[in-house]
Formats: C-alpha cells, sequence, structure tokens
DNA sequence: TAAGAAGTTGTACTGCGTTCAGGTTTGGGT
DNA sequence: ACCCAAACCTGAACGCAGTACAACTTCTTA
C-alpha cells in the first residue's frame, strides 16, 4: 500500500472522525460541510471529493473495513446451509463497522430523518451480497434471489433499530442472529420449490 | 368536504401530475422545482407547502387514497391469520396507489438514484401497520412486532422491484401475496414463542 | 357583510453539490 | 538527483433545494 494510498485513507478517517464528534457536539443540522472541512484542515471541494454528500460523511462504510470485508465474501468457501451462512456475513459486517455503530446509532436517534441515509448503508454492500446469494443458490430466479437479500436485511435493520447503543456489542449481534433466524426459517423452505412454483 | 379542502386536494394532484408527466418527458434531474411550479400555475413557495422536497412530489401518497386506506386499517375487523390480513392490507395499499405505480416504476428505473425515496413511501403507512400488527399480536414485544414490520415491508419491496411495469397491475399483486406468503411462512411460527425466547 | 382564518405569493437568504482552471504533491523512470 | 505525468488539493463561481416572512387574496362563519 503506497503512500498515496495511506494518505487517502487518513484524510478520509479525518474527515469522517471530525463530522461525527461536531454532529455529536452540536447536531447534525447544526454543523455545515463548511465547518467539517474547516476543523479537518481540508477545503469544502475535497470534502465533497470523499463523500458524495454530507449524509455519506456519517454512514459510508469506512474504505478498508468494506474492501476486506468484500474479500472475505468473494473467497467465501463455507458449507454451512444458506441462512446460516448469510447471518454470519451480517455479524461480520456489524464487527468490521462496530467502532462507528454507538455513535451513529446516538445520531440517528436525535435525528429521525435520516433512516433513509442509514438504510443506504445497506445498500453499498447489498451488490455483493446479491451475487453471493446467487451464487449459493443456482435455481433460484431474480424474485428468490432479491426476496432472501431483502428479508436478511430487513432482519438486520430491524435489530440495529431496536438495539440500544449503550449495550455491548454482543447483544447486537446475538439480535442480529436472532433475527435472521427467524426470518430465515420461512424462506429457507421455498429454496427448492422457487424454479418449479 | 367544503371547498377549501376540495381545491387543495385538486391543486395537490394537479401539482403532482405536472411533475410527473415533466418528469417523465426530460428526467429527474432536468426538472426544477421551479418548472415544475410555472407548469402548475402556482408558485414555488406553494410547491412547498404541498411537498416536503422535490422527492416527495414523485413518491407522496394521494392524500384522500391514505386516508381512505387508514380508516379501512384503523376499522379492521379481520379475523384471519396474521400474515393472511396482513397480505390483504399490502395488496390493497398497492390498488389504491395503482394509478401511479407505473410511471413512478419508470422514474426509478430511470433514476436509482431515488430508491431510497421510494422508500420513505412505505414509511409513510408504517407506523399504521405498526400499530395494527400490535394490536394483532398482543403478546408480541419491540423487537417481534418490528421484525413482522420489516419483514413484511422486504416483502413488498421486492414485488415492486421485480415487476415489470408494462405487465397488468395483477400480475403486481399475486406477486406481493406470493412474497407475503414466502416471508411469512417463517414468522408465523414465532407468534406463539416471542415472549418465551 | 364584516372579521378572521386559511391559503398564496414574491423576496431574500442559507447551504448543498457541481464545475473548472490553476497550483501543489507524489511516484516512477532515466 | 532530476524530471514529468498523473493524481491531488484548492478557491471561486454557479444552480438549485429548501426556509422564513411579510403582504396580499380567498374562503368560512357568525
Amino acid at each position: 500500500m503506497g503512500l498515496r494510498e495511506r494518505k487517502k485513507l487518513e484524510a478520509w478517517r479525518t474527515i469522517r472522525s471530525t463530522a461525527l464528534r461536531l454532529i455529536s457536539e452540536r447536531g447534525f443540522d447544526a454543523v455545515s460541510v463548511e465547518d467539517i472541512a474547516a476543523e479537518a484542515g481540508v477545503s469544502r471541494t475535497t470534502f465533497f471529493s470523499y463523500f458524495p454528500t454530507k449524509e455519506a460523511v456519517a454512514f459510508d462504510l469506512d474504505p478498508q473495513a468494506l474492501a476486506e470485508w468484500r474479500t472475505r465474501v468473494a473467497d467465501d468457501t463455507d458449507d454451512q446451509p444458506l441462512w446460516p451462512a448469510l447471518t454470519d456475513l451480517f455479524v461480520d459486517m456489524a464487527t468490521v463497522i462496530a467502532e462507528w455503530l454507538p455513535v451513529q446509532k446516538r445520531v440517528l436517534q436525535q435525528h429521525p430523518g435520516l433512516t433513509q441515509s442509514a438504510r443506504a448503508t445497506c445498500d453499498s454492500f447489498a451488490p455483493d451480497l446479491y451475487r453471493w446469494i446467487s451464487r449459493r443458490t443456482p435455481g433460484g430466479d431474480r424474485l428468490q434471489t432479491s426476496l432472501v437479500l431483502n428479508t436478511a436485511m430487513a432482519g438486520y435493520i430491524t435489530a440495529l433499530e431496536v438495539w440500544d447503543p449503550t449495550d455491548p456489542l454482543d447483544v447486537l449481534l446475538d439480535s442480529i442472529r436472532d433475527c435472521l433466524h427467524r426470518v430465515g426459517t420461512g424462506l429457507a423452505a421455498w429454496e427448492r420449490t422457487s424454479s418449479t412454483a
């Protein structure tokens, strides 16, 4: 990893940390992009070269963490049944972003209007999961694959929604496992029958 | 229904139709709020008194249709099991907004970035559904209720995602029924056990 | 029909997000 | 050690979404 790449990641993290600190202190609307950029020591233009929107600075995934998770998903040779394996991927994801979850959740509690942006976080790893599910269920059509993905995400989102950020991370991870297990037990029965429906 | 209320609804629908027509013709980004307001014969200020954001004009629910659906949900004395009854509510919702679905879907196909806004449509009737589910599952905790809601919505969203807007509405309705049945069969088994988990 | 409530309009303002030309830093090749 | 091209950062200017507000018009009701 060259100097250039390291500096970029460092800048990304500086801007992100600065943003979350300011937003935690003053609230999302009371902090402008200008404020964040100034405090992080970069220009407004540079801010937008790292984050496409102001919301993104609070909810985008760490590039390195995301890349690591992606390679793990791509190289996955797990031979468990579909839903336990899928559950592991979501737990991995939550673990990877564990550091930021409490503060993000607290921002969401103070500003429910950002729920949409939070869901966009899921969308950033959805394509990888879609491919992974397709690979695991060769007979599945588009409907079945999307249904599995969206249902699993519903479980993940629900666990995040109900989680209290002052609780330890293990509580969240167990809740994710619980939710995916509950929603998965029904869909598992459809895995074989989808092409004959 | 007084003159005032009738005029308001009429204005709402004029703005909405105008907006969808212009957006269909030129694309979402190439139409400004100013354009829509001018073409609809109102001021920019008035536009924002009807729709909180530019996205809302494409995805908000018709006030009358929403009100009718709400009373139907509130007065619901259906004694079917949970998931068939819930399925009926979603099918009702889709029927109620059937008129706009094809053009909205076409806008989404041309502009995938608006998916988040489309999901906000669901959020506008989510609170009603949450209350309805709570009423139907007295023993359920917050996790179970949210899980049922989010999972049902995942089914609904999935059906919308894979639906081809050139297909007749019945195809979509059947798909909604199919998706909710699939995701519901698993969760139905948890209805009784949630308080002992 | 007069008073007041509800709705509309123009204006001015903040702040997000984009574009672009010009300057600076970095890594690779000689 | 030097140079060059590519990548990066920056300031300035712009368009447009969304808000605030005071003046004005239209509807309701007593």
